[in-house]
DNA sequence: CGATCCATTGAGCTTGTTCAAGCAAGGTGG
DNA sequence: CCACCTTGCTTGAACAAGCTCAATGGATCG
């Protein structure tokens, strides 16, 4: 397996895309895929950062919790997203496979030396991790001040932008189909809420006709802006 | 003025402690200092990134709000911190002096260029962003899911580590003294609180002789660890 | 068909908000 | 120097948003 770089279906998306030939081989001869079934952990807090990985499928969620059980979601990863702490010797949140989760991992040390070795790819690393800290203190502020409704509502919307990502400026009052990839409970992890406030967010969205829910986790928007407007966000997609 | 850089107080703080004298020259050239008087904006939301600055003395506070006036603050930034979003073309945030401030700015696309020039800067940057993650991932953990009390005792356990960050690792149950760089109503925006409730749990906190007001500004915390405790935080200092 | 796992719904309660009043410290001007 | 504001903080009482506890409903799976 020389190069499975070559048919990855990640590869543009990702932090690799942003390398030459040459250096995708180097990247692909310390690449590793593993494969996680849904609902277990990656790595937990506290673990010692062996490796970092790009997701190729499935979703991950980064979580902090107390003891008592309360718990917190203060991430959430789809495919072409990267995982992990270069430069850092110990994991600071949990890393959960919320669905099946197949990971093209490299080793942190030969990664950290890549890095090094090529620009590009650091430059391309920092841009994500300034958008990941752009969109946590979007969250913060959803956490901190929104009501239940909206902030279940911007969680919908969070979620529809990233499943279908590609085409952003896409037309106003745009309908949007998609499958939850997780449940009410992470819903509410997400939220700072209880599994019953989102579900009764959820029934009210219902039955204000703001969404349809062929099942619990299949959610139809007809009308992507007018579910931002009750979220509070801005109705201009370009702003995430 | 040559070189201003080598009487900067966060000189070694700051990002610019990764370079050699040589590129330290070159930064020098590009930048300038200014002051910014308390409570003025520093950039708005969605104002144009021309420049990003290491802060070389006061409190900036980075806010997201909306139009019916509720605010979050999403990041409080101390001297030697950096500030500013290199590769992106606007402010997602509006940063705010909350007191006095004094930037050392540098052009940002000028910046820029000297990262990609000397790779240890741009590494010493990445390392602090990343370091920048975990700390707001934290902060969503706290406003998501902590009690009101719970709150107020881990902001100021917060301030406290980063008023004296100079020596970590010292005793337990140790005293501190400091003055709040805040005032009640900045620390409601930052907790996802309100004022009222926040003043209540500071006069519970006294109440309790976890903590002791010379004045509402002035904090003395006779034991650094109960207040740990109360907040909910890890009592090893090291996990932030 | 029961068993299990989520999700939904209801009723009452708690925490934190809202609204309103009071208080202390620091100007300002007569 | 003292009445008068202003500003920021504190405190109280009533209220409401979201939580807790409990029951019910619907899938899916052996």
């Amino acid at each position: 397996m020389a190069n499975r770089c070559e048919t990855c279906a990640v590869r543009h998306r990702s932090l690799c895309g942003a390398l030459e030939q040459k250096e995708v081989e180097r990247l692909s001869q310390i690449s590793r895929r593993t494969t996680i079934p849904a609902g277990k952990a990656i790595v937990a807090e506290g673990d010692k950062a062996v490796f970092v990985a790009n997701i190729l499928s499935g979703t991950v969620k980064l979580t902090r919790s107390l003891e008592d059980g309360r718990r917190q979601i203060v991430g959430l990863q789809f495919p072409s997203d990267f995982l992990g702490r270069p430069f850092r010797t110990h994991w600071s949140v949990q890393a959960e496979a919320v669905s099946e989760v197949e990971l093209c991992q490299f080793d942190r040390k030969q990664f950290e030396q890549m890095i090094t070795d090529f620009p590009t790819l650091e430059q391309r690393l920092l841009a994500r991790v300034l958008d990941e800290l752009d969109r946590i203190r979007e969250w913060l502020f959803i956490v901190g001040r929104k009501t239940a409704a909206e902030r279940v509502a911007s969680l919908l919307v969070m979620i529809a932008d990233r499943e279908h990502d590609a085409g952003c400026g896409s037309s106003l009052h745009e309908t949007v189909v998609f499958d939850l990839p997780i449940s009410r409970s992470e819903m509410a992890d997400c939220l700072g809420l209880t599994i019953e406030t989102v579900s009764r967010q959820m029934s009210q969205l219902t039955a204000q006709g703001a969404i349809d829910l062929r099942n619990s986790r299949s959610v139809h928007i007809p009308d992507l802006q007018r579910l931002r407007r009750i979220g509070g966000l801005a109705v201009d997609p370009a702003a995430i």
